[in-house]
DNA sequence: CTGTTAGCGCCTTCAG
DNA sequence: CTGAAGGCGCTAACAG
């Protein structure tokens, strides 16, 4: 492989030369670019990404860690998150993580020069300490600042509504095991029925190990069932029909959070724009410290089968 | 950030001395390398990798190229892939391609020293002139060397058996468009109805753009489905209801390759060994040229629900 | 406009 | 067992 040595030798110049043309500076004689850009053409030069982030000190690696929990969930984000990457001359080194401890391992490979920050995906664990050049996107803790919130309570607001006006009066609620998010979604839930003057009863809404399964065994009558994510409402597609409820006959399911595209979640759901969320993501990333208005939690829209 | 000068010098020894220690050479007196060690500790220093890739030309980066396509699909294989090469102190760079053409720009970030190989997954197009270091994993090009592919005639034929075993003799099939596997899958699929001396008919065979929906509107009778992977199996769950048949009662599907775990799938499958698969792509990688014997494609297994 | 020079941080001979 | 020196390939500051 050509070194950037042999081209300058072939192009008859000095190598800050080959770099300046390489680098698209203005400031070279349209002769000598010419003979680098035809040296270049000839030995099939590329320049080494290696040498450039040692001279650099910038790789152009932005480190994903996605929780391995929900990974259909964070597949979404993912593919987004590629797209703009690359959009932006970047590579994303990705990650799987279930707990703090292999987050916090993940990070050391930021620590010593490979990655120029990290993405935090979708954790439902309490994090480690994050390094200043990290964000979080749909995370537990509330990082506050270079982070990416949904609006959960919007989002059970809006699904609660939803059901109701499709006759659903009875809504049950299998929420996060605890968190910000739960809170929130746990808020939106309520304020729903309140506005229907609808009766809160505690013994529709479970949450942690099995609650879909604890739900089910209870003997509460309910018509509509908000679940956390896409996985969940599988589950509850699944699991319903075996305990006698059809879907959505007896029982209406709706997903809170869903990163299906239009028309292919079963369910009715409220979807994020993954689009958009991974340009704000890059804009965090790349942005110095002026976003920092922009931090309102993100709406997500809802989406109705067929 | 410290690097190896200050270590050096807190230690009171050379560079290349501070080098060996970290590398593990056994050529170093016990006391420098406990004043090594210390200064390491001290200064809380950690070996900057770029600059050990730029010296040892190699980064022990490896490219994931993932087919955009069928997305849920190969994240299984991400997933295990990832932990595989973190296991071995390797890192996954991620890449989407949807055709030839993105695979083909991909390659070029490990032709300048990003990575130190790529691997393909599941493309289900023609591919670009792969490098020496590439491999590819369930992909439609018979890369025969360096490539690991499944055996889809063993799936499509223990598939038929097993919807037959279930007494269902009128077995559709939706296909893969075309490529090696697609061939493999109906010669499969052809054996077990001759073992079983059924006839084949021709009008319950489909592939290609809404094979599914042109398969329901045909007016042919099948109570058995066999659908080439989840994202099928999922829009026939979907669709089937719909057109007045019930799953399993009237039709039983059937997916041909899923990346689910045992039980998480709704249907019977036939389920490729993920771990085994990622571990057999890294030793394709780490091998220099002996595995070839071992180039026999891989069987799944059959899965079924509940 | 251009070449020289000095790094970036590490590894690896090669003499001692 | 150890240190000095050169090299990996590129960029950037500084003279001309």
């Amino acid at each position: 492989m050509a070194n950037i040595n042999d081209v300058s030798r072939l192009a008859q110049v000095s190598k800050a030369t080959v770099s300046r043309v390489l680098s698209g500076s203005r400031n070279v004689k349209e002769e000598s670019r010419l003979a680098v850009m035809r040296a270049v053409e000839v030995l099939n030069y590329k320049p080494n990404v290696i040498a450039q982030s040692l001279s650099n000190q910038s790789t152009g690696c932005i480190g994903v860690v996605c929780a391995s929990e929900n990974i259909n969930q964070t597949t979404g984000y993912l593919h987004a998150l590629e797209k703009q990457l690359r959009l932006n001359q970047k590579h994303l080194l990705l990650r799987f993580a279930s707990d703090a401890a292999s987050v916090a391992h993940s990070l050391n490979e930021i620590g010593n020069g490979l990655c120029d920050a990290v993405i935090v995906i979708g954790a439902r664990f309490p994090l480690p300490p994050l390094p200043h050049s990290a964000i979080t996107i749909d995370c537990l803790q509330s990082h506050t600042e270079r982070s990416i919130q949904f609006d959960h309570s919007f989002a059970a607001e809006t699904a609660s509504q939803y059901l109701i006006n499709q006759g659903r009066r009875n809504i049950a609620l299998i929420n996060l095991h605890d968190g910000d998010a739960a809170e929130q979604v746990s808020q939106g839930y309520h304020q729903a029925l309140e506005h229907h003057l609808l009766p809160y009863n505690r013994q529709r809404v479970f949450s942690g190990e099995n609650a879909l399964q604890r739900l089910l065994n209870q003997n509460v009558s309910f018509n509509g069932l908000l679940v956390p994510d896409d996985a969940m409402a599988q589950e509850a597609l699944r699991l319903l029909p075996q305990f006698g409820r059809q879907v959505p006959a007896d029982v209406m399911v709706f997903s809170l959070d869903s990163t299906l595209p239009q028309g292919a979640s079963a369910v009715p759901a409220i979807a994020y724009p993954l689009e958009k969320l991974a340009q704000r993501a890059i804009a965090l990333l790349t942005a110095p410290l002026s976003a920092v208005a922009g931090t309102a939690p993100v709406r997500g829209t809802l989406m109705t089968p067929f």
